[in-house]
DNA sequence: GAGGGGCGACCGATCGTTCGGTCGGCCGTT
DNA sequence: AACGGCCGACCGAACGATCGGTCGCCCCTC
């Protein structure tokens, strides 16, 4: 249920909004334009409102942006709590970490992408910024296992697997769509996690 | 030479800024800061003169964007132009693009992390949108070739393994430092993507 | 008639940009 | 050696536009 608008005589008289959907509306603006180039005039014009009116549901445009990181951020170490992410031989987590973490992507992907670019100019931005560290932290640890308890090659660097780790499920937020489901792309990403985005025949 | 400050009496009389140091403070305040949210008040103030001087030396805000995003291109471009990004079978030559392109992402750290974090509001941002897409399928029409000439594995899709290379190749300058130079990194990054960020034990 | 959703008008602050003008060093002439 | 003219670097002040945000009122629904 969003935007839904009653006429009356053939004139708008309704628009309906909650802070669900117009929440959806910026984020979505954000992602197209960046959150400091959008503007609340741009929000309201999108959301088909005043700017006064937007204000009537959120106290301002940082309220925004920090409900669209909450969520974000939410949905990520969720997986952290689940049972897969807790049980098992370091690599089935990670395993299991990388797919899940691929469908929160897709599934909460304007949100999870918002939270990807934030910069650190305000409060909310630094408190989204440490919280992602924390997550980072949570799955290097993971991988520091995996490597101590022998299940990975001895030549790979913990650090530098993390990281790379994090970059490349994380870049599936640039071209995803939303729309459709993510099918086997969950699996596809495990895969070039574990044995090479480009792997030689066999 | 950048930054040169004739002193006077123990004064500094003459900062004797250049396009090219001006350039360097103000890519530097864009990373930090993002480009939407850099006032051309920060830019001066970072370089140690007003706004009005800055106006000497650039037009305006966005041909600062502008030269950044050139350097970062011109960059990247030349590696397709590069030895041995033309010659040899096309795993040879990928291996050798994404070692080269570690390179350039560190060597050209600040201005590269600019070009990635484009999104496309003016008409400068547009145009290195339009310019990063055709590297990008320059890569992938070489992974094309790569799979279809037999080099890799059958099941990997060559869209999606181009886009999760670029991505795994460009998350690197999320947490690179740009004053050391990069030592194994390009190797490593390298391993990973034709081996597995987290390869299993041989 | 009470109250929530929406509106136009407006606020001070800051945005990118422009303008008129100052200062100091360099050069060609004398 | 002294001079006048010039130019590049720099500055303070101000421009119109737009920013995020506030206010009081109206209208519709219950």
């Amino acid at each position: 249920m969003t935007t839904v608008s009653t006429q009356t005589g053939g004139r708008v008289r309704r628009q309906n909004h909650g802070p669900e959907s117009l929440l959806q509306v910026a984020v979505q603006e954000f992602l197209t334009r960046g959150y400091d180039a959008t503007s609340m005039e741009d929000l309201s014009r999108a959301a088909g409102i005043t700017k006064s009116s937007f204000y009537h549901h959120f106290s301002g445009k940082e309220a925004l942006l920090r409900a669209a990181l909450e969520r974000a951020l939410n949905g990520l170490f969720a997986i952290l709590d689940s049972e897969g992410a807790r049980t098992g031989t370091p690599v089935e987590r990670l395993r299991h970490i990388v797919r899940e973490q691929v469908k929160v992507l897709v599934a909460e992907l304007p949100y999870v992408t918002v939270l990807l670019r934030v910069r650190g100019n305000t409060e909310s931005e630094r408190w989204a910024l440490e919280r992602r560290r924390e997550y980072d932290a949570r799955v290097a640890a993971l991988v520091r296992e995996a490597v101590e308890a022998g299940e990975l090659r001895e030549d790979i660097e913990p650090a530098l697997a993390a990281r790379l780790l994090s970059g490349l499920v994380n870049s599936v937020v640039e071209w995803a769509r939303p729309d459709r489901d993510p099918g086997t792309l969950p699996d596809a990403v495990a895969r070039a996690v574990f044995e090479g985005i480009l792997p030689a025949r066999r």
